[in-house]
DNA sequence: AATTAGTCCAACCGCGCGCAT
DNA sequence: CATGCGCGCGGTTGGACTAAT
């Protein structure tokens, strides 16, 4: 069992002050990000590291476009959704100065609705005629609905079981078959590549060719968050 | 004008991964 | 190899705000 982040000390919770902003940037700014466990202390903030991160990231990031989400944002968020499912960090990192929170809360508030207006299911992309009622306000979920805790990232596209991309499956799990399904059916003029990196811990248990683990290296610059060596682990690679 | 219903977004929570020890 | 820590991720929630009645 591991210990909560914040030891049950007194620490803020809920929205941030202006004082305590300020002295979040100014600790950043002369010392840099990381060491979040350690920062509250530091800097001088009764908050627990995460909560420091958090507003750094989601907010006060000096490179954070705010404001709308222009009409190419929403097509390409669209389309990495329909390509990645619910990864909001791989497809905030193809979308600078937005964030996986921002991009998050955009989907479940527009986007997810826009789609099923066009007929699509938000769920998998597909013309669907069978939609949870969205406009229903806070669905009550069990504990650990919708996948939450669990990771479907680093799965072998080849390796992994093929979801049946039933309407009720709210996560889509299978890169590969979702560029399949979508570039065939539904986003037939998205022009994405798809590759899979290098898996150091898999191939051996995927009875096919190892040759479909490997596309090719990344050029320089096309590795962004989320990809922080290319042999180190299995990471979607996605090339426009 | 008051109340209710719906929307939006910042923040929280729990969990898994990678790394150091 | 096992364990613990730090971090990042995705899901969920609280509450302010707005629109509808």
């Amino acid at each position: 069992m591991r210990n909560p982040c914040c030891e049950k000390q007194e620490t803020n919770k809920g929205a941030w002050s202006k004082q305590e902003d300020e002295k979040l940037i100014n600790y950043i700014r002369t010392h840099g990000e990381g060491r979040w466990r350690t920062l509250p202390q530091a800097a001088g903030l009764l908050r627990c590291g995460k909560s420091c991160r958090l507003r750094w990231i989601n907010y006060l990031r000096p490179d954070l476009k705010r404001g709308k989400f222009t009409e190419d944002e929403e097509d390409l968020i669209i389309k990495l959704h329909a390509l990645l499912g619910n990864r909001w960090s791989l497809i905030a990192g193809r979308l600078p100065g937005r964030t996986d929170n921002e991009i998050k809360n955009y989907w479940n508030s527009h986007l997810r609705r826009k789609l099923m207006d066009m007929g699509l299911d938000p769920n998998n992309h597909r013309l669907g005629n069978r939609f949870p009622n969205l406009t229903k306000r806070r669905p009550h979920s069990p504990p650990n609905a919708a996948g939450q805790g669990t990771r479907s990232m680093h799965v072998c596209a080849h390796c992994a079981p093929r979801p049946d991309h039933d309407a009720s499956d709210d996560r889509v799990t299978d890169e590969a078959s979702c560029l399949e399904d979508m570039n065939v059916r539904a986003l037939p003029d998205l022009n994405l590549s798809l590759s899979i990196w290098p898996q150091l811990s898999s191939p051996a248990a995927c009875t096919e060719s190892t040759d479909h683990h490997v596309r090719r290296p990344p050029e320089a610059g096309e590795l962004k968050r989320n990809i922080p060596d290319e042999t180190s682990s299995p990471t979607l690679l996605l090339f426009r």
